[in-house]
DNA sequence: CTGTTGTGTAATGTCGACAATCCATAAGTG
DNA sequence: CACTTATGGATTGTCGACATTACACAACAG
């Protein structure tokens, strides 16, 4: 059926990194996006174009641009001719993220529930956050968490719900980057999950919704004082 | 306590209408998404910067920004050097789009149960649509039904789901622009709202919530021979 | 001193030109 | 004939320069 391909053309290690070819925008973007994100620019500080082009050594359209993609990700926002700034970031709209994430993810729990769903990930990812925390290890704690939600959230099977959650997540990076250090018990945050997952693995709607719904609610709690509101 | 003023500073017409400056790049903005939502632009139609930078007397950095803002707002789709495009509308797509929808009005409601809101606006938009329906009026009818869930999700008095419902919303609009007209009952679907907003005035929120969400979801219903998907 | 009016500066908004990339098609090669 | 390699055209990506706007502050008038 498939005639023997030219001999020139040998077995080639499929890793050698394809050239990326990735726009400028997308670059400046994603820097950017970093910086905001683990709170190196605080909400409120203003973006000047100029200033950042000559400090990326790149024309002013890459940043502009880059800047209106921070926008759609709700990070930034833009007054005409005044400025561009890293969108302040209030009480209100923190506990407006949080509860928008509790409905995401019990419209994930019931969607599950509904179609079906391989649970292994979140066994597994529960098992990494029972590890993170006997090891006191913070980072991996966290982490382990966003991708026990992320596979939450992936077993649902809806696009648009995922791509919303992750644009919801983007803010929930930003506020933990800037409230202090939770003091909660590790232990207690890996706890958490494992019960979920019976829930749904039982079948048992009432319980699972109810215990996503605690838990996403439980991790709004928040210190106003960390988060800086400036004008 | 308030001096005088000044007698120059008489009182002015305050319709003086204010010079508006719109940037360009929402002019364009706004006219290429009227047309995608009226479905002038049908999905899979290739936006090219030049021809439109052409056409509409503009140089290209508008063009793009404008193009760059119709992606934020999910009607349009990128490919790196090759071209741009309205973004083509999958059958599940639709599904996934009304069902958030569904989602974000069932959160709407379970808030205004819970915080409580005054239901004048969704009476008034109720008896819109009645009068809209009798006079076989498809237009109005339509107008009030999203004035009625505009009001709806306002009451919630939620920002996030408010900006997040418009958003799923410009999909909504895009959808019934391209789906046959619906030959359902006008007053069949006027009459859906007001047991809604009993069940809400009632503070049953079982029933309110299972109304809305049943509502919702009749709207799904659409006919996927209507749906251009062109690769 | 209060309020108005000018002016300058800093930022964004817009433009036209050039560079980089991809795709299709044709030319070349064993 | 199968496959590779040029080549051309079309499109997006990037750049630097100029235009427009808004704000702050100074100068001025009542």
């Amino acid at each position: 059926m498939t005639p023997a391909k030219p001999a020139l053309t040998g077995p080639m290690p499929d890793d050698i990194a394809p050239i990326e070819n990735v726009p400028l925008r997308v670059q400046v973007a994603d820097r950017l996006r970093n910086a905001i994100l683990s709170g190196k620019l605080r909400p409120g500080t203003g973006l000047v174009e100029t200033a950042l082009a000559e400090q990326m050594n790149v024309s002013r359209a890459p940043i502009r641009e880059a800047i209106q993609i921070l926008e759609n990700d709700g990070l930034v926002e833009t007054i005409a001719y005044k400025g561009k700034r890293v969108k302040p970031l209030t009480a209100r709209e923190v506990a407006e993220t949080y509860s928008l994430r509790e409905v995401f993810e019990v419209m994930a729990v019931r969607r599950i529930l509904e179609n079906g769903a391989p649970l292994d990930a979140l066994y597994a990812h529960c098992a990494e956050m029972t590890a993170a925390a006997e090891a006191d290890n913070f980072e991996a704690l966290v982490a382990a968490d966003e991708a026990f939600h992320h596979s939450l959230i992936r077993l649902a099977d809806h696009d648009l719900l995922m791509s919303s959650w992750k644009n919801l997540y983007l803010r929930i990076h930003q506020i933990m980057a800037l409230r202090n250090r939770d003091e909660r018990n590790l232990s207690e945050v890996a706890g958490n999950h494992p019960p979920i997952v019976q829930a749904i693995a039982d079948g048992d709607a009432e319980r699972a919704i109810k215990l996503i719904s605690d838990h996403t609610r439980i991790l709004a709690a928040f210190d106003p004082a960390t988060i800086v509101d400036s004008q």
